[in-house]
DNA sequence: AAGTAAACGAGACGGTACGTCCTGTCTTCTT
DNA sequence: AAGAAGACAGGACGTACCGTCTCGTTTACTT
């Protein structure tokens, strides 16, 4: 079952890291993920999907999950700046309906979820999935400051608390799916947030 | 590694299902997971430390995901009424200081990050999952409905939203670990739930 | 390749040792070196030839080199009495003759050959091949012994020396191949060894 | 373990074959092999404790066998002339003590196992095996047609029989290692010889 | 003196087999 | 019939080597 077709033959780079092979791997690792069916998600299966032997794979990743976190950031979008709407209701709004819009997709989802669960038996996993996390916290962070610089917020308040309440939201509902994350949920949750940091 | 001493020895129940194993069973599953070192989470290990043949666990369980969900659920503090302090406010912070408290235990940590992990691969264990955290969600719905009827907080808000925040924030903390269930972060929370609640 | 049809179903012994499976995993691995071409005697080639789960082989044995060593020891042809012709080169050319024509086998010699191979970095096997050839011997040293019963042979003589002798040319013959295991050679190496005992 | 010391630079040749390399290479390969414990023989092994990588070694050895069997042809006593005592006794006397003393030194004895064992399943090391071989039987060829113009040995008598039967036991003993190659098998072997050629 | 070319140390690479662990099923014997 | 026990087919794990492939360096031999 699905090994890479032979004709692809990747350059190769003598004795230094082959770019293209990290590359083949990482997409390997998401292709995996995103296929409907039960496919599991193994270490040989990565290597069988990328072309590639087992030993490449452990000779640059600690386990699959790291691979996982790794490919994870790399595809996820661009840590552009964050939006700036004119108002802590527009740039939550913006953020939220974006992000929710990002995680409903079933292969995204699939992929964070299976990240998500790889981190809690995968100290090295947990450690990336942390530093991929932060990345997402950061931009909801600067627009809550921007927000509380316009004077749209309290200063009092604890942000972390809110940036919690978000994004815990958000993977609360991935990981249990006991309800989507449809645009409507967003625009509540934005509206929600606003009414909490009302100065 | 620790099969249970052979001097314990369970009576026999003839036909009938054996309450005393299973008892066994739920509690080795438990054990398992209180332990601090990298314990495997297996049927085996489960079946060893419980003293049974792996044959008894799969007759009644379908997947140690559901095996733990079913200790879970019955090692949970009871679902009692909700906390009434006569206040939203107050019931909130009552409800969230003593949540965290349970969940902040490294064992039981431990315990719900792996129930939520294997919910992530398994449908059966999922569904069990969905019920176990409906129970919670239902205590906090009661607290906030009781809070509504006494003109604590706006008619107009989707209280969904509202819990999933909640209980959002909590898992998210459990699952990456970036910040700490702490008695302030419970009354944060409260807090801030309280001011979005606000009429 | 090579999977043997899963039509062929074993029955279950429970939790007692399965004989047919003993039987087919021996058979496995004599049919790997029956086999002309260059086939690889390998742990999973014997599983999959014999349609078992590797694990299966190493519950019961230490080593290929040792269910090799095994599975000769069982399809030796017998131990039965050694020729007893009336003399010493009658029964010394009867036995050289039969040991030889054994050996000459492509299929033997192969197994013969691996066997020894084995031996060489295994030392559970190097025991067993050691067990295998002492019976080999124990049939050479009655006859001498019967000759030398019967007047024929020398009572000063190191009988190991001689069956050193025997046994020597036709494992050296058989892993150096440099010569064959003709029946002239054998009729040659009895004739010598009647001359070198004579009293 | 056991890179060889950077210190031990070696000059470059430029675009010749370098003949210390060559040395290093040979001897990292008996060196593995006078190493007690069960140092594994692989080709990075070779490589390592030559200090070269592993395409040198391929440039110019198709295997480790044949690797190894080099390094035993070099390394081997000189293929000096045969004793002459006078005596066809004395000959072979001298001839089987000296060379079972040498198969008798632990290290030249796992060298010569695994040379055999590595020509059961490598052509290229089988064939360098047989002429190494032959080197030997040539000697005591000589020293058994020294004695037959001597008169001291039928002419009737098939020699390579002889031959074998002693390099048979040789090999025999060393491989299965069911008896010592001592000097009193070495003059028993002798003196059997003897007995049997006699005219 | 600059340019070419092969040997060499190094090590990444695709791949096979290893020996171990666990899964879920099956069967026997015990209670 | 439930349960303890454990053999079994199978699949994935993480490791060790295999033999091949480049890369950059070194030196002898051109031109």
């Amino acid at each position: 079952m699905g090994r890479a077709p032979a004709s692809k033959r990747r350059p190769h780079s003598g004795p230094n890291r082959n770019e293209s092979v990290r590359q083949a791997i990482l997409e390997a690792a998401l292709r995996l993920l995103s296929r409907p069916g039960g496919t599991p998600f193994t270490m040989e299966a990565i290597a069988a999907q990328a072309g590639v032997g087992k030993q490449t794979i452990y000779r640059w990743w600690p386990s699959k999950g790291a691979v996982l976190l790794e490919a994870l950031a790399e595809a996820a979008p661009g840590d552009g700046p964050a939006p700036d709407t004119g108002s802590l209701r527009g740039d939550l709004h913006a953020l939220f309906i974006e992000t929710f819009r990002y995680a409903r997709d079933p292969s995204v989802g699939r992929t964070l979820r299976v990240a998500m669960a790889e981190a809690q038996h995968d100290a090295r996993a947990a450690e990336l999935l942390r530093r991929f996390i932060e990345r997402r916290r950061s931009a909801l962070r600067a627009v809550l400051e921007r927000g509380r610089n316009r004077g749209e917020a309290s200063r009092a308040l604890d942000l972390d608390i809110v940036i919690d309440e978000a994004f815990g939201l958000l993977w609360y509902r991935l990981l249990v799916g006991h309800a989507p994350l449809t645009r409507i949920a967003a625009t509540a949750l934005g509206d929600a947030l606003v009414r909490q940091l009302e100065p």
